[in-house]
DNA sequence: CATAAAATTTAACAGAGGTTAAATCACAAG
DNA sequence: CTTGTGATTTAACCTCTGTTAAATTTTATG
């Protein structure tokens, strides 16, 4: 009757699972994730985070280094990537086989990324003809737990006159990946970064479908194939 | 952060929805669910699923009568019955869209049937043409909760010699469902019943392939429309 | 009809995952 | 080098959904 699949450790439920997706996600950016960022990520108090990090450590999910921060161990790491490469394989079979938009397919997918069993992940990932990226252009882990490299850039980092092909819209505000997709603004197109204006002032970018001026917050989520 | 749909009542999640489904499901049978089945049915103790449903008639979900059975409330059956719509209407895309065979759908389809969400459902039902039933034949409940009216009778209540075409496979057992595929009987196919061997003894099946013997257990669970 | 067996409920408890309020730690700023 | 502030943890408690063991009710049977 438990979710949990036949290969997990005991105890590996929906929340643990949420748990060490947002670890391993704070984690790229700094080396430890915070007590107080998990506990915004997940919507729980700080202190409901604490004890709950606490266990993860009991249960050699994660490396707990008290008033400090958390990592993953390799087994929890092992676990947010399978989530992680779930979630993202679910995006994409939502967006291409059911054709749900790009600005709505991340809230299914979370609601059904610890549902979903192997033999699902296998055939969804035979059907999309085994993808490398979700439709918002985030990298999609193999099996192994590896990731594919890739040569993404932030758009802000090329020249003005610099031209390349988006690769990720690295947000997860669907009003804006909404906005950026009407604006012509999403992975495949290819772009030139005409100029950005001083003092965080507006970005222009050319598109197939012409110029596009749009605030220097959503230009910066945006990352290029440079040439 | 909740699983709950927005319409939902406070406090429906799965295990909420996994007893009004056990429930709605015995007391199709008989008039009320009796508290060892429902537990079961479910995995868990009787006592466990005492306490339960005592909680369920609370909300007022379950009509409790102590030590006689439950049966469900109009919001309980409400809820049931969306479990079950999502559970066939989901049986019905693996099988149909994404390939698996009818023994498999069932264990996959009771994992996610908790997590999808009213868009999920109503996609699936466009994708699929709006089905009547899953791949088993069991009708899929509309959306405002009727049922199709359908003609479907025993197959052991057919005269012998008389034919008719396979609607449903009444059971829940993988396995059984595999072995009476492999015999050519899944719903759709025409079938006459050559005869049935006295006291508990095998049942003949013609189909388009050839003669088939199956016992009666087996037999039983096969209902057909006739002529 | 009495009584044994079966079904059901209650009582006491457990573990997971939270909450709020209080205590404690880390660290930047005087 | 103290100190105040923010981050973190601990303590005490809560709900949910279970458990086992004991009590109770229903039902079947002689």
């Amino acid at each position: 009757m438990s979710k949990a699949t036949y290969t997990d450790p005991a105890g590996v439920n929906d929340a643990t699972l949420h748990y060490l997706d947002v670890i391993y996600r704070l984690t790229q950016q700094s080396d430890a994730a915070n007590t107080t960022e998990i506990a915004e990520k997940l919507g729980v108090t700080p202190s409901g985070a604490s004890v709950m990090l606490k266990r993860l450590a009991e249960r050699k999910l994660v490396q707990l280094t008290p008033y400090k921060g958390a990592t993953l161990t390799s087994e929890g790491r092992r676990l947010a990537l399978r989530t992680i490469r779930r979630h993202r394989l679910l995006e994409m079979f939502l967006h291409q086989v059911m054709g749900f938009a790009w600005h709505e397919v991340d809230d299914h997918a979370h609601a059904l990324e610890t549902a979903i069993t192997e033999p699902l992940e296998d055939r969804m990932d035979e059907m999309l003809g085994h993808p490398t990226r979700c439709p918002h252009g985030h990298l999609i882990p193999r099996k192994d737990g590896t990731l594919p490299k890739v040569n993404d850039v932030p758009l802000l980092s090329l020249a003005p006159g610099a031209t390349g092909v988006i690769r990720c819209v690295d947000t997860d505000n669907g009003e804006w990946l909404k906005y950026l997709g009407e604006q012509g603004l999403q992975p495949g197109v290819r772009v030139t970064l005409r100029g950005i204006a001083p003092y965080g002032g507006p970005v222009t970018i050319e598109t197939p479908d012409g110029a596009v001026v749009i605030g220097q917050n959503l230009a910066e989520i945006i990352y290029v194939e440079p040439n």
